[in-house]
DNA sequence: GTTAGCATGTAAGGAGTTACATGATTTT
DNA sequence: AAAATCATGTAACTCCTTACATGCTAAC
């Protein structure tokens, strides 16, 4: 379902389910969070937060003479309950589209406040999209061997090799958090440790 | 200029200029050739083919009998001289967006088709867009590091390790390119060395 | 004869960028 | 008082994806 791209959507609902805040910040909240989304437009931002309130996932305080800044024009963006409903569904269900580079590096950017076991399920789903692609490409990389001129060669050897390393990150990550669901005990509800 | 998003007109054109081909075949070639251009569906192929050929750079030629299976409803592609022409200024210049993943992919596996000195324009510019990028990710993350929780850290950390990386790659391409254009004799009217 | 793959296209609609429009506040 | 930056928004336009529409040919 959706419509605006999930990782734009799933970012602010991130962000803003720690701290409220007003547009503006946000955008740079989200552009020094993520340097891969490198850029957000307020055309695309203004009309997605407007587009959550009227879906109820979020709520605007204007804010009034705060502190030493009277009358500033500013709306301050909160997540409501259903919001935060949303989020969890979100951050842990796996729409198509939910392993793709940018989702993935929202999703794990919010590891902080998820569970052991949501992590472990974004991380091996998003290895084995990774392994998907490196299949594709040692295939078509099989077949053509003599047939591709020497750059392009090289080329696609570099992805190789950047996905096999990423690949090998994932292990990490998956079987550092094992070990961690393991030593929980698993009787986690909501263990949300060491969120620092 | 150029409106079809560049990137996939200068494939086209680049795969065009050794093949005339025509769109179904031309679609899994690119797929091939570039195994990052995951999808490029008919929806974007066609009406760019169409494109291309109202702007005078490739003609049709309505394949009629040709061989073993009359009467087939082909549509070879072809490069025009302003096509060959049009493909050049494309794979040397560069306009906004020249150095995106995408472009440079493209790019570089049209290298067969370039002269020494665009091959190193191109292996520069990329490397400066990577140095860039680098750049702003270092900055933030001095910035921030405390504030950013661990998975972040981690998340960001992979990424700088893949931009440095591509660095050292470009680095010896370059370093390649250059003796190979030294050993050239020098002649080359556009010797390029060292622009960094 | 029916499934699978070849082959070309179009229409609707989604997602986002760019450029514009406006005004407050802080710094120089 | 000018310039920078904070702050919010809209309209037009671009590009692409999805789903549909059509028909031929090859293989089983």
């Amino acid at each position: 379902m959706a419509k605006r791209s999930d990782a734009l959507e799933l970012a602010i609902l991130g962000v803003l389910s720690k701290t409220p805040q007003h547009g503006y910040e946000l955008r740079k909240r989200l552009i020094s969070v993520l340097g891969l989304f490198s850029t957000i437009s307020y055309g695309a931002l203004y009309p997605t937060l407007k587009s959550l309130v009227e879906r109820g996932l979020l709520v605007e305080q204007d804010e009034v003479g705060t502190g030493k800044y009277p009358k500033r024009a500013r709306i301050t963006y909160a997540l409501t309950e259903s919001g935060l409903a949303h989020f969890n569904a979100l951050v842990a269900d796996s729409g198509p589209g939910a392993w793709d580079d940018d989702t993935f590096a929202v999703r794990m950017s919010l590891f902080g406040q998820t569970e052991v076991s949501t992590r472990i399920h974004i991380l091996l789903g998003r290895r084995s999209r990774v392994e998907e692609r490196l299949a594709n490409l040692q295939t078509n990389l099989a077949k053509g061997r003599e047939r591709l001129d020497s750059y392009t060669l090289e080329l696609q050897q570099h992805g190789l090799d950047a996905l096999e390393r990423e690949v090998r990150w994932l292990n990490e990550l998956i079987s550092r958090e094992q070990s961690q669901s393991a030593a929980d005990g698993g009787n986690s509800a909501i263990s949300q440790v060491n969120n620092k």
